[in-house]
DNA sequence: AAAGCGGGGCA
DNA sequence: TGCCCAGCTTT
């Protein structure tokens, strides 16, 4: 299927098209492996217009990896705030001190100690060996699993890692002699600029002439992919306490647990009810709330009557329905205990958010400003 | 092999 | 609405 003349057209039609079409994005105008690691970091299951501005304030703000390294936890977080899958910077942050720690600071030139950092798998140990040091690795995506699907006209399922495995042996052998960089890139560019998964741009691709899926009339049904489930729905009750006295005009809130779903991010104090029935019932809703609050030692009455907003928070792998109740503390010196706090609006931007409660309390501060 | 893990853009 | 995005880790 691929004999020496074709991988050489594959890859010197590949290469002269990216030479004269490749975006001009920010990681670009550097070699260095720091820098070429953050973005690779962030555009995990990430477009490259999101990723833009993130990677511009960190690099500015983290200029090199031990800058990064000695940053506290919850700065680093808070400049990871809406870019979603938050474990990323914490993997990261811990995988900079490994390589201060271990390798002097410098980020290894070996695939082993490369592929051994926290956060770094197939892919990325790929992109940071051949982008940053010119290896000749593959760095196989969802834009590269696409683009050979067609290219060879493969039915293999993504979805499956045996799929991925074997095209890492595919795209290995496919790298021209001394341009793993350039190739891997282009490779990548060519699957977000011309192959795209819907309606690809099969005449302006540099290499369609002996596309076997455009060839074949297939290239609209691969790459063959099984479907992920479905988001599960969830059901929520938030409490807005406001404080009163020396709280006055602030909030509190509470810090999500080290591991897990939006892991040491900040929000309203909240409880999951069973179904959307409670969830529609305020009156048991407000009990559940209050009873979840008392087992932290914090006693509230809940005003069932007071449904202060509504929101929905769309994951990969679930939804959450939140319906937030105003309540009071009764002693307000309960709630000064771990993991709680008062947030008023001018300690709110210091904090991380997610997405979700960070509207919600936005609208909240901003209501309060007026009234 | 399957599930957990965010958020946004687009047809 | 569903799909996909320069995926990795844990179970």
């Amino acid at each position: 299927m691929t004999d020496r003349g074709n991988e050489a057209y594959f890859g010197q039609r590949l290469l002269r098209w990216y030479r004269k079409e490749r975006r001009d994005l920010p990681w670009r105008r550097s070699r260095d492996p720091y820098h070429i690691w953050v973005s690779e970091i962030m555009l995990q299951q990430t477009r490259v217009d999101t990723v833009i501005p993130y990677f511009n304030r960190f690099v500015e703000r983290y200029p090199t990896l031990r800058h990064l390294a000695e940053a506290p936890e919850e700065d680093v977080l808070k400049h990871w705030e809406g870019l979603g899958y938050y474990s990323r910077a914490r993997n990261l942050q811990a995988a900079v001190r490994e390589v201060v720690e271990r390798y002097g600071g410098e980020v290894p030139r070996g695939k082993a100690e490369v592929s051994g950092l926290k956060g770094v798998g197939p892919y990325t140990a790929g992109a940071i060996l051949s982008i940053a040091y010119d290896q000749p690795e593959p760095a196989v995506d969802g834009n590269v699993m696409r683009v050979l699907s067609r290219y060879f006209c493969l039915e293999d399922d993504i979805a499956r890692p045996a799929t991925r495995t074997a095209m890492e042996g595919l795209a290995r052998s496919l790298i021209p002699e001394g341009q793993a960089a350039d190739f891997n890139q282009a490779l990548m560019e060519l699957g977000a600029m011309v192959c795209t998964p819907k309606s690809p741009s099969c005449p302006s691709c540099p290499v369609g002439e002996r596309c076997e899926g455009r060839l074949r009339g297939r290239e609209k049904e691969l790459p063959v992919k099984t479907k992920p489930k479905k988001a599960r729905p969830v059901y929520r009750i938030a409490a807005l306490i406001e404080g009163t006295g020396a709280n006055a005009g602030r909030v509190l809130v509470c810090q999500r647990p080290e591991t897990g779903l939006l892991a040491r991010m900040w929000e309203l104090p909240h409880v999951e009810v069973p179904d959307d029935k409670v969830w529609g019932r305020l009156d048991e809703a407000a009990g559940r709330l209050k009873a979840a609050l008392a087992e932290e030692g914090i006693r509230v009455r809940v005003d069932a009557s007071e449904e202060v907003g509504e929101a929905q928070h769309v994951f990969t792998h679930l939804v959450w329905n939140i319906k937030v109740l105003g309540a009071a503390v009764l002693d307000e010196r309960e709630a000064a205990g771990s993991g709680y706090r008062w947030v008023g609006a001018a300690e709110f931007e210091s904090y991380a958010w997610p997405n979700v409660f960070r509207k919600l309390l936005t609208e909240y501060f901003l209501f309060r400003q007026k009234a």
